[in-house]
Formats: C-alpha cells, sequence, structure tokens
DNA sequence: GTACTTGTGTGACATCCATCACGAAAAAAG
DNA sequence: CTTTTTTCGTGATGGATGTCACACAAGTAC
C-alpha cells in the first residue's frame, strides 16, 4: 500500500492538495520500542502524525514519578506539540514510543500555514484539540476524586479499550503509570481477580468482565 | 465607553469585520455572584467572552466534591464551551461567576462560521486552546505528585496572580477548591504563616512573600 | 449591651496508601 | 538441571490527610 493511501485511510477527509502537501514537507520516521519521541518543556519543532503502532504520553515529575495521560494511536496526532506553548514549562511531557511505531514528522511552520489554508487540517487540529483537552479533565476527575482502587479500574479499563482485552503489562509498570507502588497494585488487583473482573497472569492481565 | 471599544480593547487583534459580527450575532449577558453560567454534561449553545467580572471554572463529582481549575477574567474566552465534546460527559465541568459578570454569549454556530472566515478568530481559539490545556497539566502535575502542602501553595499563588496579594477567601473555600478539608487547610496556612508567607484575616489572608 | 452565626485553632483518631521486609513462583540464563 | 533474575503475594509499619469533637474569636442581629 501506497503511504498515500495509507494517509487516506489513517486521515480521512482532507483536501486532497493537503495530503500532497503532507506527504512534500513531512518527513516519514520511525522509532523503536521504548524511544522518546518528544519532551516537552524543551523546544518542539514539528507535530507528529502516527501512522503504525502506538505511543504512550505521560508527565514526568522533577523526581522522575511519572503519571500516565493517553495513548496516542494509528490515525491520531500528537496534540501537546500542536498546543503546547513553546516556552519552558516545569511540567514535563514526553511521548515515548510504546512499540515499534512509524509516523509522519511535520515541521512547525507547516502546522501553522495548513492551519489558516486548509480548514480540514483546521478542523483535525480542532478536533485533537477537544478529545485531548477532555481526556485531561477526565484525568484531573480521576486523580482529584478517587481513590487508588477507582483509579486504577478507570486505568486498566482504558487500557483494554486501547490494546484489547489482554494487556501486556506488569504491575510494576501500571504502578509507575498511575505514580503509585507496585504492592498496592498487586493487591488491588488480586482483590479484582476475587471479584471475577480480571484474570491475572505473569506480565499481563486478561479483562473477563464487560 | 461603547462596547465596540471595550470589545476592540480587551479582544485586541481581530478584524474589524469580526468585531462587528461579534456585536451582532453575540448576546450581551450579565450576571450575579454564584450564579451558574455553564454546566458540561449539559448541552452548549454557545460559548463565552468575558467582559467584565471573574468567572470560575471548576470540576465536580457525582458527590458533589469540587477540583478548582482555574478562572477566566476579561478578554477571554470560555474554552471548555469551545472545546468539549458535546455528548454528555460523566465529568461535570461548571463555569460559576466568582463576581458580578457581564459577557458576550455567542452562539454555536457563529463560532464555527467564524473559524473559517476570520484568522484572527482562529488564532484566538487556538490560543485559548493552548493556555488552558497547560493549565490543565499543571493542574494534573500538582494533583498526581505533590502533597497537599505544595498543591496548597501552588494554588494560593494562582489566585494571588489573578486577585492580588490580599485574596478573600475562607479555609472552607480553599479547602472545597482544592478538594480537602477545612481543618488541614488551617493547619497549613498556620504553618505559612509562621514561615511568614503570609498573613491570615478572618475571611481572607494576604500574601507577603515575592 | 446579649445572643447567635460564622470562621478559625487544635487535639484525637481513622483511613488510605507508600514503604520495608521477605518469601514464593515463574521465567531466563548458565 | 541449577542458578539467577524478574515478577508477584502478603504482612507490618508509618506518614499524610480526612473526620470528629470541641473551644474560642470575630462579626451580626437583636
Amino acid at each position: 500500500m501506497s503511504t498515500f493511501s495509507e494517509l487516506h485511510n489513517l486521515f480521512p477527509g482532507l483536501e486532497d492538495g493537503l495530503y500532497e502537501e503532507i506527504l512534500r514537507y513531512g518527513e516519514i520516521r520511525e522509532a523503536t520500542v521504548g524511544e522518546e519521541l518528544l519532551r516537552v518543556g524543551q523546544t518542539i519543532r514539528s507535530t507528529m502524525l502516527v501512522l503504525e503502532g502506538v505511543v504512550k504520553l505521560y508527565q514526568e515529575s522533577d523526581e522522575g514519578e511519572e503519571y500516565f495521560i493517553y495513548h496516542i494511536q494509528p490515525g491520531q496526532a500528537c496534540a501537546v506539540s500542536m498546543v503546547c506553548s513553546y516556552q519552558a514549562e516545569q511540567s514535563h511531557i514526553i511521548a515515548r514510543a510504546l512499540t515499534d511505531i512509524r509516523y509522519i514528522a511535520i515541521p512547525l511552520q507547516y502546522m501553522d500555514k495548513w492551519l489558516s489554508q486548509y480548514k480540514s487540517w483546521h478542523y483535525f487540529v480542532i478536533r485533537s484539540y477537544r478529545s485531548r483537552y477532555d481526556e485531561l479533565l477526565k484525568t484531573i476527575h480521576e486523580i482529584a476524586f478517587k481513590n487508588m482502587d477507582e483509579r486504577l479500574e478507570f486505568y486498566l479499563r482504558g487500557q483494554v479499550k486501547q490494546m484489547g482485552k489482554q494487556v501486556k503489562l506488569t504491575h510494576q509498570e501500571i504502578a509507575n503509570d498511575l505514580n503509585s507502588s507496585r504492592e498496592v497494585i498487586s493487591r488491588l488487583m488480586k482483590k479484582m481477580e476475587k471479584n471475577g473482573w480480571i484474570i491475572i497472569h505473569r506480565n499481563s492481565f486478561e479483562w473477563i468482565r464487560d
């Protein structure tokens, strides 16, 4: 399949001229699992259209603690690189390849140029903002009001939604994503297993409840 | 001062034609302290350009707990009403008049129409998103990584920045905004007073440190 | 003035969760 | 197969903070 039709399928509804410009000025790049794709607080010079693989966006504290924010799937763009102020911020946002990925890097100058030139791009950007803003609000809702058991459930449901019922994550990784500790996650997941929500395997778990 | 020049001063840099359209199709409204201006989860039919007064945006849980998100000042718009998906969301965002306010309500249809028609509007919307998105990230950073003392400091600094060094808030109100309890806030503020950061008055406090 | 309401200060206690300690089970390496 | 590493299970303990109880102080109403 040509990159053109791939782009067409993953990002439908854009103008033909825009597809061409994306292919002309965007750079197709690859990255391997675990690679850091973007770190806010440093200068962002391009945005990212994901073609293949999954990117994880999370926040990092000064002490190296993490908090998971959301995934970026094929057909989605990295809102942070479109949204964030370029001034150094204290809150570090990091995008990291969760699998091997392939993406199109779009230099910021074109981002801006297309905004005024292509209506479809414009709506695409707005739509991205909307959905990401919503996700941030949901995250705040969870952290602000919920205890760890509910936050874990919310998180796991999110993973299942993105990755399917069989999720490959260790308790330690989950703990990192929720800025908690392995022991707490283990205990809570054990309880979920007893309640018949999940089956725990080594390195993974299975969601078996609606 | 005419509304036109007021609009011009508060929202500078828009096209002349846009100012006219805003005045023609936007409805100038007033609201009194405490009034609820917007509740997400219900349908949003218009967005809001604040002319006078301060609006507080916060999140509410099912149990009626609150969490402060940010203020909307004169010259700013309500990003939520521009951003949020219209489907009912579980996370309720509420905008409430913190003082008497005057604002322009813009029907959603014009919001969208202007987006493609006026570049300046377009950039205004994008800028609003950017800064609000940033604020949400900062909020997540605070809740996810910091203890109550640091979150309180962050919150109070924010209030001081918006309202001046003399801030009129009871400990109970602060506790509500941070989804904490009055006693905890009292204790922490007492400590801040001992450290020479603030002076506590009844119904208010004064920020006296850098 | 006195009574009443509202805001603040502070100790005692409970709960959630992070950390420590350790063992067992599963996988990987040799 | 044996050893080592990684992952998971689970009790004990402590810290942050929410909750309860109650006193007092500062306004407000009368």
